[in-house]
DNA sequence: CTTATAAATGTTATATTATTACATACTGTT
DNA sequence: AACAGTATGTAATAATATAACATTTATAAG
């Protein structure tokens, strides 16, 4: 287990089970797992999934309204992410590729322009769905 | 003007506002938009939206749950999209760059898997809005 | 032309995702 | 102890999106 620093208690709770989820969860379906657990209202869940958003312990998959735990210990920031998704399973994993993140973070488009942020989502079959 | 090839007549009329419009448009902002021409519910609205974006006429922006004309004329299908979008001023353009699209349909992550499809956003500050 | 099929439309209701507003409490300083 | 910043609790509501069902229009094959 790594040090999961100052998070509240509502955060905390909120992180874990995403943290073991093994699939993207839904603010919603969150709200109904920790309501044994005494958080009620959809607010405490949004709360919690903005602020473990910003310091970089979760990432929303923009794509399916989704969260998941960062599976890339060096990262303390939501700014360059990376993901891959099954559009049979459902799958998501996020891709650390550090010859990608270098490409992007450093991209100038046509107008000069540099980017301080970056979200990218890649779809396919995954192996299993690919092999059935 | 371009040839618009098929487009029923909600998809033309919803294809036409968005197209007209300097930034990106929020389904329910469009169906305010487009209810003097007939266009009253928001599941007419959200057909016309999947079926343009299926086709390539317009994109999603992800982060914004909003929707923009496709800037790339050569873009037939909505596989492989890029766009710059300013955090303060929301102005989002399409980023049409052959070395970044090549780079990215061709990658391949750590596992080999190949994807046939990608979405791609960029943060940052536009000129106007850095320079103020 | 007519039959079959796919695509699009119209309409009502409802599900899902997210925020506003306001009151209170906790945490870490100085 | 006083302050500032962060977190919490609660109710109401806004914003985004889909399900279900009935009907119509467009396209193509015989």
């Amino acid at each position: 287990m790594e040090k999961q620093n100052n998070l509240s208690k509502n955060q905390q709770i909120i992180f874990d089970l995403i943290d073991k989820s093994s699939e993207p969860m839904k603010a919603y379906s969150i709200l109904f797992n920790v309501q044994k657990k005494g958080i009620k209202a959809p607010l405490q869940v949004y709360r919690a999934l903005d602020k473990l958003v910003k310091i970089g312990k979760i990432h929303k998959i923009e794509s399916r309204n989704a969260f998941i735990a960062c599976q890339n210990s060096s990262c303390q920031i939501s700014k360059a992410t990376a993901f891959s998704i099954c559009e049979s399973c459902e799958k998501v994993s996020e891709i650390s590729n550090s010859k990608l993140s270098k490409y992007l973070s450093n991209f100038v488009d046509e107008a000069g322009m540099k980017y301080n942020k970056y979200n990218l989502e890649f779809f396919g079959l995954c192996k299993k769905c690919k092999s059935t």
